[in-house]
DNA sequence: ATAAAACCGGACCGATGGTCCGTATGATGG
DNA sequence: CCATCATACGGACCATCGGTCCGGTTTTAT
């Protein structure tokens, strides 16, 4: 996720960033992360949070504003290398593939990372619950899909479908889909619909 | 929704059950009716909706057992008439229509309900967020769209494409995508959604 | 009329997200 | 190395919320 919300925040030092700020922001997340593969998403509460990484909780809100921010930070940062990925040439998921592909390509990663980052795809949701089309990587996302989807189906409601698409990531359908059929049942949906979107 | 639960509540007295119980559940249903389009899915808490009924806190949770119960109630009654018409012969909606017809017809009027009941599909989403897959309501919406689905397209996940179709009714996409083209746009997307899954 | 059952209301509880401010600490310039 | 001051720290504190409990009341049945 480095740099994309622009702040000083990036997990690296700047001029006149203390160090012991920098280190907390990675202990809390960091902490978030094992609570989360320890616990699951719902018992996860900031005062637990900040318990784990060692911090006072006010800390935890000063670096990351509120409980969605955490969350999206901490997603942002799982999403950045698909997020590279994605605008490098040369894969099946990068400029250059017929859109088909690139798609496919696309919900077969964001499958994967699902399935390894279930707990946080949850936590994230809860969190942002609100205004969850603000969060900026469902946005990238959204504008990747959509975008793909608009040059294979000019006729179609582009980013109405790709809000439908990225819905089969939804933590609790993925769970659901998971459980019975590992993730290649997931991925196995989500191309079938892909296919059937785009054919 | 009466008769889902097989309990005694149906908006009828029966026997043994005392007047000021029905006449109290109604108040409560009706108030949280009121308070869902008054002040938005959000500021709806069980405190507000007991003093709105002029009842005591305790009644709610009797009544409804929890949040949860109280919204899955409230969007069971509200979509009763679908349920219905889905299963009484002579529509596009019944059984005897071609399948792509049917599921045609049954998106179109669950946009209907959802641009009249936003409030409540957004409140009904949050208390339900645990376990959406068990709500009485969403289950018969995805058994039908399911088992049509599977009809027409015998290959496909249609348990999958079922919850992913259905997820075009997200409280959030909902008010996104009707904030510009109004229902109209809602339902034109979906169709195109579905015609492209069943074609 | 009376007793028993059903129900009522709201005080009470634990947890949670979020705020605030006196205090400690680390960066910086001399 | 030290003084200074912006910056960050922590945890007490707050309001709200979903949910529980029980003493008291109302309704029904006999």
């Amino acid at each position: 996720m480095a740099g994309y919300y622009g702040d000083r925040w990036s997990g690296c030092k700047g001029v006149g960033v203390r160090a012991d700020a920098v280190r907390n922001r990675e202990a809390i997340l960091r902490a978030t992360e094992e609570l989360l593969e320890a616990h699951g998403a719902e018992h996860v509460s900031l005062d637990r949070v900040a318990a784990a990484a060692g911090v006072g909780k006010g800390t935890v809100f000063r670096r990351f504003g509120s409980r969605t921010g955490l969350f999206q930070e901490l997603l942002a940062e799982r999403a950045a290398a698909l997020g590279k990925a994605v605008q490098a040439a040369g894969s099946p998921l990068g400029p250059g593939a017929p859109p088909l592909d690139r798609l496919l390509a696309f919900v077969d990663e964001l499958a994967e990372l699902a399935e390894r980052n279930l707990a946080l795809f949850a936590a994230h949701e809860r969190a942002c619950a609100e205004d969850k089309y603000r969060d900026p990587t469902y946005l990238r996302w959204h504008a990747h899909v959509s975008a793909l989807i608009a040059e294979a189906r000019p006729g179609m409601d582009a980013g109405f479908a790709a809000h439908a698409l990225l819905g089969s990531f939804d933590a609790d359908l993925a769970r659901h889909v998971m459980a019975d059929g590992g993730v290649a049942r997931l991925k196995s949906s989500v191309r079938g619909l892909v296919r059937a979107l785009l054919t």
